[in-house]
DNA sequence: TATCCGTGGTC
DNA sequence: TGACCAAGGAT
C-alpha cells in the first residue's frame, strides 16, 4: 500500500532517536507509554530515564512505596499515571508471577492500560498488528484520508480503529504505528504543519482540498472552574506541617501545605476566614496556577501566634510534621513544590 | 458517556 | 494572553 511504503520508508530515515527506541524490553515500552500519554517527548524523557535508572524491572517497581513513584513522577502531572502504574506492577508481580501479558486483549486488563496504550505495547514489543489510535493517528489520518468526523465524539475512535487495522502494515505494526506518530509529532502538527516536505503530501486528500488546517474536527471545549485555595505554612524549628491529599480529587496521594478551601473570591475573604474559624492568618504571597480544566487562585499564609491555632487548625484539617531534611522523600505538587523551595532550600 | 485528572509549550 | 494542544484512561 502507498502510505504505507510512503511512510514507513519516512520513518526509516527520519525516525527520531528516543532512549525507549531500540529496545522491545515491555517493562521498557510500558512505561514510556504511560509517561507520553498527554504529555510530550522533551517533558517526559527525563522521567524515563530517572525511572528506569531507578526501576531496572517490574519488580522492582512493585516493591517500591507508592510514595517513592509519585516522587519520582513529581511536575509530570496526572498522577493517577503515576498511581496505576505502581498498581499494575504489584498486580504482574503477584497475580501474574512477573510474566509481562503479551497479547492486546490481555494488556488492556491492566489498570492504566487503555486501547491506545495496549496496542502501542501489543504491535512494539509483540509485534502484534493493531493500531494505536492516539491524538497523532487521529490527525494523520482524518487529514490524508479527510475523515470529517468529530474526534471529540467517543463513537469516532471506533472509525479510526477499524480503518488503522485495515491500513497498518502487517510486517511491521510497530513501526507503522510509531511512524505515524513521529509523523504526526513533527511534520503533521496541529499547527504550522509541514506540507512541503510531508512524504505524504502527493495523496493527501487535505492537502489536495486545501483543508488540512481544518481537520481534524474536534468541537468539544472543555470547562474551566474557578477554585479558591489557602495554604497555611506552619513552621517548628526543622519541621514543616504538611498534609496527604485524599478522595477524588486533584494531587491525590500527594502533600500540601494544610488548605482550606473557599467557594468564592470574596473580597474580604481573607478576614471572612480568619473570623469563621478563629484563626489569626498573616498573608505572604499569591499565586494563579491553571490546570487543565481548574484554575486555582492561591494564597499561602503564616499563622500568627501560632501555638494557640494549631490545634484549632487540627480540627478542620489534618496534618503531619515533616523534617524539611525529609522533604525530599514527599511528593508535592508544582505550586507547593515552588513555594517550599523558594522558602528554604533557594 | 461526559467529565475529571497536571504541567508546560506555543502563538 | 487566553486558548489550544501533548503518545489517554478511569469512572
Amino acid at each position: 500500500m502507498k502510505f504505507n511504503y510512503l511512510i514507513l520508508s519516512w520513518f526509516d530515515r527520519n525516525k527520531r532517536e528516543l532512549p525507549w527506541r531500540n529496545t522491545r524490553n515491555p517493562f521498557h515500552i510500558w512505561l514510556s507509554e504511560i509517561i507520553l500519554q498527554q504529555t510530550r517527548v522533551d517533558q517526559g524523557k527525563n522521567f524515563y530515564l530517572n525511572f528506569i535508572k531507578e526501576f531496572d524491572t517490574v519488580k522492582d517497581l512493585a516493591l517500591a512505596d507508592e510514595q517513592k513513584v509519585l516522587k519520582l513522577w513529581q511536575g509530570l502531572g496526572y498522577y493517577s499515571r503515576a498511581r496505576n502504574l505502581h498498581y499494575t506492577a504489584q498486580f504482574i508481580d503477584k497475580e501474574l508471577n512477573g510474566v509481562f501479558p503479551d497479547s492486546f486483549i490481555e494488556l488492556k486488563k491492566l489498570k492504566g492500560i487503555g486501547d491506545y496504550t495496549a496496542a502501542a505495547i501489543a504491535s512494539i514489543v509483540y509485534n502484534e498488528a493493531v493500531p494505536a489510535v492516539d491524538g497523532n493517528m487521529f490527525r494523520v489520518f482524518s487529514r490524508y484520508y479527510n475523515i470529517e468526523n468529530d474526534i471529540s465524539n467517543s463513537q469516532t475512535k471506533k472509525i479510526f480503529w477499524e480503518l488503522g487495522l485495515e491500513i497498518i502494515d502487517q510486517k511491521r505494526p510497530g513501526d507503522f504505528n510509531q511512524a505515524v506518530m513521529d509523523l504526526g509529532a513533527t511534520i503533521c502538527t496541529p499547527k504550522l504543519p509541514k506540507c512541503d516536505i510531508c512524504p505524504l503530501n502527493e495523496s493527501c486528500e487535505a492537502l489536495r482540498l486545501n483543508k488540512v488546517l481544518a481537520l481534524p474536527v474536534k468541537t468539544k471545549k472543555i470547562k474551566v472552574t474557578n477554585r479558591f485555595l489557602h495554604f497555611i505554612l506552619i513552621k517548628d524549628e526543622d519541621r514543616i506541617a504538611l498534609s496527604k491529599r485524599e478522595g477524588n480529587d486533584v494531587w491525590k496521594n500527594l502533600y500540601t501545605l494544610p488548605m482550606l478551601e473557599t467557594i468564592s473570591d470574596l473580597l474580604d475573604h481573607e478576614a471572612l476566614i480568619e473570623q469563621s474559624l478563629h484563626l489569626e492568618l498573616s498573608f505572604i504571597s499569591e499565586e494563579k496556577h491553571i490546570l487543565s480544566h481548574q484554575n486555582l487562585f492561591i494564597k499561602y499564609y503564616t499563622l500568627q501566634s501560632q501555638s494557640e491555632n494549631i490545634t484549632r487548625l487540627r480540627n478542620i484539617t489534618d496534618f503531619e510534621w515533616v523534617k524539611l531534611n525529609d522533604i525530599e522523600n514527599i511528593p508535592l505538587p508544582k505550586p507547593i513544590e515552588k513555594f517550599i523551595n523558594y522558602h528554604f532550600f533557594d
